[in-house]
DNA sequence: CGAGGAATTGAGATACATCAACTTGCGTGG
DNA sequence: CCACGCAAGTTGATGTATCTCAATTCCTCG
């Protein structure tokens, strides 16, 4: 874990020199790990299972505003706000490492690799938000769908069955669309042959098949 | 304009020997920056004037990905990837700082400030991304056109006639509608005497009311 | 086996897109 | 200076993608 982790390019000297507290934790799916709001304690470097970032307008309506999986860091805009922008919920039994916010920016402050390291996760997330805008702004439901399939499965190296934990609630508040849509449009997937799903384990025989079907269907 | 920059906290001495190439320039309204793909260059920061970055998918349909003001950086991204990811184009006659992107690397390296400076920049506009997606997803059109006009507005001290150069289309490609829809709301809210518009020219009166009437009309 | 949340399916409503006609504004050239 | 022409804006009629509400079935877990 630790060459792909912030913490990645240190030596061994730095890293007994850090003093910050570090706990793994593991939690049950469905557990709340912060809430939007709360005042940010701890960051979290996400080793196994996935987690979705909330945000709750004042009416009810909620939108996922990120997925988080294997690698992906959650809570480090503590680093720079005092409180935490999005509710943090787990999908699955999550694996993290809790690491306290006020050591994490001592330590950075001494060695940059590791503000450094933070910032290139954050040009990413930026680059993954912009992608999502293009997605939520000028795609149809289908392409959205089927766009967002595609990359789940990336995220995992096998091409066969990947675990897929979202509900169709989850989907529809990703996507920005209704459980029901999603739910008839997994349907129709599932009709076509384009995706299976047992059991919380999906699988895309075919993720041309999948994109070109959604976009020939729908309107382009 | 320096205290505001990546540059603010630098020493003068600092500044002077940094030997970034630099240029002002000065681009009409319509102006093609620099399009998405293209070798990454330069870097901008935007002095006066208004710039957006538009991703155009392969059938023609574009999405405005981000809304450039004074102060704002552009092309940034150059120093991590190789291409730029947008199209950038200006919105009005604009004035620019270009700076070269290989000097601005070579600088970051030796004044960790400037790369600093230019993460806290991303990070905000990660957080604003993250705001878009949720206006995208889980808001209705109105809503969004109306959080859209006052957020302008909000960049401008003055609350009285604020400069407003998009067009319909602009707009409608900002927030993932029609251009059509775009102009009857307006001319709702007109209607209502929620906003007044001459000549580029925009007024909102009272920002809490176009927020209310929009959510209140909707289904909020 | 029973209960409760998730998923599915259907029917109907609606928000928004699309297409097309028309107007307005404005720069350009005769 | 007027007439032309084009791009942006407006407006209307119609279509459709998506939502909403409601009923039913399917899992999962105790």
């Amino acid at each position: 874990m630790r060459d792909h982790s912030i913490f990645a390019g240190l030596s061994l000297d730095d890293l007994s020199t850090l003093n910050i507290q570090v706990r793994d934790i593991t939690v049950p799916a469905g557990h709340t790990l912060y809430l939007e709001g709360d005042h940010a304690r701890h960051a979290y470097t996400l080793r196994h299972g996935a987690v979705k970032l909330v945000k709750t307008l004042a009416d009810g309506r909620s939108q996922i505003v990120r997925l988080l999986g294997h690698g992906d860091l959650l809570g480090f805009a503590g680093m720079v706000e005092t409180q935490y922008p999005y509710t943090a919920i787990s999908l699955t039994e999550t694996q993290l490492c809790q690491l306290n916010l006020a050591d994490l920016i001592a330590a950075a402050l001494r060695l940059p690799h590791i503000y450094q390291a933070i910032s290139q996760r954050w040009f990413t997330a930026l680059r993954q938000a912009e992608n999502r805008i293009v997605e939520l702004g000028a795609k149809k439901a289908e392409e959205r769908l089927a766009t967002f399939l595609c990359q789940w499965c990336n995220t995992y190296p096998t091409n066969s069955d990947v675990p897929f934990p979202l509900t169709r609630q989850d989907m529809g508040e990703f996507l920005g669309l209704s459980t029901e849509h999603v739910s008839r449009m997994m349907a129709a997937f599932k009709r076509h042959h384009l995706i299976t799903e047992h059991k919380n384990l999906l699988h895309i025989p075919d993720r041309e098949k999948l994109i070109h079907h959604a976009c020939t269907t729908g309107a382009c």
